[in-house]
Formats: C-alpha cells, sequence, structure tokens
DNA sequence: CATTCATATGAATATATGCTCACTTGTTGA
DNA sequence: TCAACAAGTGAGCATATATTCATATGAATG
C-alpha cells in the first residue's frame, strides 16, 4: 500500500546515495550478520560467560559448575544444552556424570580480546 | 557461602571439591563477568551488528545507515543510543544531521575474530 | 515567524529469554 | 528389582529487549 517509500525513512535529503551504495556493496551478507549476532548473544549473558570462563580452566561435570556458579543444576543444563548446540562445549559421558570442556578455540580469544575491552575502557 | 543446601545443586556425591575450589579461586570477578556479557551483548543483535559492520566501512548519518539496512530512522536510533553509551559508537553533529563512526578498535578485532568463527565452524 | 526535515525519545506492544518447578531418563549399586 | 542420584527437559512465569507509533527537539530555509 505504501509502497518502498516509508516516512521514518527519510528519503528526501540527507541521504548520501554514493556512500549508501558503496556501503551496501560491502555489506556483510545476512547469514554473516545473523552467525555474528548468534555467536555474541551467546555470549552476552553473564551464566554463560561464567560457564564458559569456568570450563576454559578445565573440565568440570555439570554438578560442580552448579557448585561454582551457585546456581542449580537445571539452571545450568538448560544454559549448557545451548553452548552444546552452538558447538562451544563438548560433553563426555562417564557413568551418570556429563564432564563438559571448551570446544571452541575461537571463544578464548574472543574472551581475552573481549576482556581486554572491558579493562582498557575508562 | 550458598546458604541452605539446595535439591537441586547435588551436593552430594558427585562434586570434585578440588577442582571446585581451584576454579572458584580463578573465576572471574563478577564485574569482569557482568562487563564481557554487557559489550558480547551489544554485539549479539543483527541490527546492532550490521550497524556496526556499516560503520566500520566509513562514517554514516543516521538516514544514510536507515537506508543501507533497511530500517526506519527511529530503530536505528534506539540502537545507536545503546552503541552510544557503551562507547562503541562515536556522533559528530553537523546541521540538522548526526554523523556517526566507530570508536573501539577492539570492535573490529572482536569482528574480525567472530567472522572467522561462523565461517570456519562446519 | 512558519515550515520542513533529521534525529531523538517515551510509551506501548510483541517477542525473546532465563529461571524455577516438576518430572523424566539413564546409570550405579544395594 | 529397586532406590538414589546426576543430568536433561517441558511448561509456566517474570523480566528484558527490539520495534513501532506518536511526538519532541533543534537546525536550516523560505
Amino acid at each position: 500500500m505504501n509502497g518502498p517509500t516509508n516516512p521514518d525513512m527519510c528519503e528526501k535529503q540527507c541521504l548520501h546515495q554514493d556512500r549508501v551504495d558503496r556501503v551496501r556493496g560491502d555489506m556483510l551478507a545476512d547469514v554473516a550478520a545473523e552467525g555474528l549476532a548468534e555467536i555474541f548473544g551467546l555470549l552476552g549473558d553473564r551464566t554463560r560467560v561464567r560457564i564458559l570462563h569456568a570450563l576454559s580452566l578445565g573440565e568440570l561435570c555439570v554438578c560442580d559448575i552448579s557448585a561454582v556458579l551457585g546456581a542449580t543444576s537445571s539452571a545450568v543444563s538448560h544454559q549448557l544444552r545451548l553452548l552444546r548446540t552452538a558447538k562451544l562445549v563438548r560433553s563426555r559421558k562417564q557413568g551418570k556424570m556429563v564432564f563438559y570442556t571448551l570446544d571452541d578455540e575461537h571463544v578464548r580469544q574472543l574472551f581475552a580480546q573481549g576482556l581486554e575491552h572491558v579493562l582498557e575502557r575508562r
């Protein structure tokens, strides 16, 4: 009905067509943007950050993680499923227990990089 | 420290006290975990990812960003406020327009690192 | 001035997300 | 076979968050 013209998109005067065209051409593919948002989103939660950091220090079972974080094993298990699905952690079953380890070197580097950011901003 | 015993925290048999104690000692301070989650959370949204990527290609006004993303300038403005508050972008006023640029080198590196992850995962 | 326009912002709404609770699964050992 | 227990999961709830809509602000221009 309204067609492509959206009054909230200021298509009147301010648009720098050259710049816009150039940037449009270099923009990330949708999959890439989606993928980036997904991985960063996974790292963007306090509980998951702490789980991943704990695992970066060594292998732990669900119970241990719960104890370290002071969270219920249910909450931890829910989060571990997300991390497992995204292949950020790997699980190894041993009897009743399931041990988790980091399964992605990029995560370590992202952590280090992120920490630099956190520490250096002032 | 943990207060009352929580049945969901399996304090019975599986706990590897030595590991837990060691990891607890090396855990991130709360502020650090919170800070990490915050920065990653900001990067964990498709719209913000695309805004930041567009800005990594050069300075753009709000209107241009809207055009590049195909989003309303209102939506973009809201997101820019978050990014500005977190000092990930910087704004420069010129007449009616406001130009934005990336204001954080870490972001570029996080992007590169994140992209590697996205591209390399099987 | 009054108008137009780029940007910002508050309120409302829709959706996403994290946790708890109750329950299930699968394993160990009595 | 049965009880105990670690772990996983679905439902429900509470909160967070992204977008839209309406409106405000402030700058250029007639």
